[in-house]
DNA sequence: GTCTATATTTGGATAGAC
DNA sequence: GTCTATCCAAATATAGAC
């Protein structure tokens, strides 16, 4: 009979977001899907009748809505270095200080579904999209505030991969303490 | 009977490592690998006992020892900018200009043997002192020599995920063109 | 040293009871 | 909506011929 608590759709999506960060598509088994949730294998079909390319397609769009609200301080029409601050410290919880990986990384090497790929494309594309404002809005041109965007996400994901290598979560941090100057003076 | 032209040790690691770097240790499936390599999967086992870990084992040993070549012209005594551009020509060419991905990133994730993922922090270890010791050569204190170096490998492995996310290998090219200043000047 | 099997295990997916 | 049970395909691994 139903045993389990039934968890509710939030707290499901971020358990198997979490699978996906570490292991990466191809390496999140529905075994590992399963026991992280607490949900069996049919259950989560149930919920995912797609199976596993549905559970990829529903974590990233719960990570495309999680960054809707990391992103949100970057819309703050003054004090544009507190603005990218409190980006920062939400994307260091996002990424539990660098414990944990990024989506963008670990969901699109070659195995994982094309629809998946381009899904992590377009979070890339509005994260950028957002720095770049923010940096348009600090004085850089449109072209200088592109690349100011791109040096912050190649440094926020470079220092993900180097945490996770070398077991040192402080890269991380540096990484996030440096994306005002990144971002707003352009000096990188 | 044999028909295959038996494929030489470093041809068949440079297959195998291009699987694994594509797809991840998980995702580099045997029935990948023996058709990157040309040979059946029981010839992989006879080349390989410990199988897919031994493949992966080797590959990283493989590219342990292309990095000593990539690193040498760090070696030179003077001339540290023309070193250190020789050996971004030669990480370029490593990465085929940014279109291959790093086993440090893709090689790490959860689901890799343990002895794997230790190894892939020793090759970074080693690259950093590396990149750390030109740097102090270049008048850096020691621990502003093992900040560049780290943010060198940062900009790198940033670069190449955000080229494999965006399709766009030209970020990779962005890093490279940055090492110099980098490593030598310390501008970050 | 490579091949053609074949064995074994794991992973992805369904059916149907409750 | 979750479960048990089962199916099927794919992945890892081995045996033995050539």
């Amino acid at each position: 009979m139903g045993r389990a608590p039934s968890i509710d759709e939030d707290a499901l999506l971020k358990r198997l977001t979490e699978v996906f960060r570490r292991s990466g598509y191809a390496g999140a088994s529905l075994t590992d899907l399963s026991s992280a949730s607490g949900l069996h294998r049919a259950s989560l079909y149930h919920r995912f009748p797609d199976g596993k390319p549905g559970m990829a397609a529903a974590v990233l769009d719960s990570v495309e809505r999680a960054f809707g609200a990391i992103l949100e301080p970057l819309n703050s029409e003054d004090d544009l270095s507190g603005a990218v601050e409190e980006m920062a410290r939400r994307v260091g919880r996002f990424y539990d200080d660098g414990r944990l990986g990024c989506v963008l990384d670990t969901m699109t090497l070659r195995g994982a579904p094309d629809d998946i790929r381009a899904r992590a494309a377009r979070l890339a594309t509005v994260w950028l999209a957002a720095m770049a404002d923010v940096a348009r809005r600090a004085g850089a041109t449109p072209r200088d505030a592109d690349r100011r965007a791109r040096t912050a996400l190649v440094s926020i994901e470079g220092a993900l991969v180097v945490a996770r290598v070398l077991e040192d979560p402080a890269e991380f941090q540096l990484a996030l303490a440096g994306l005002p100057r990144t971002l707003l003076t352009g000096s990188d």
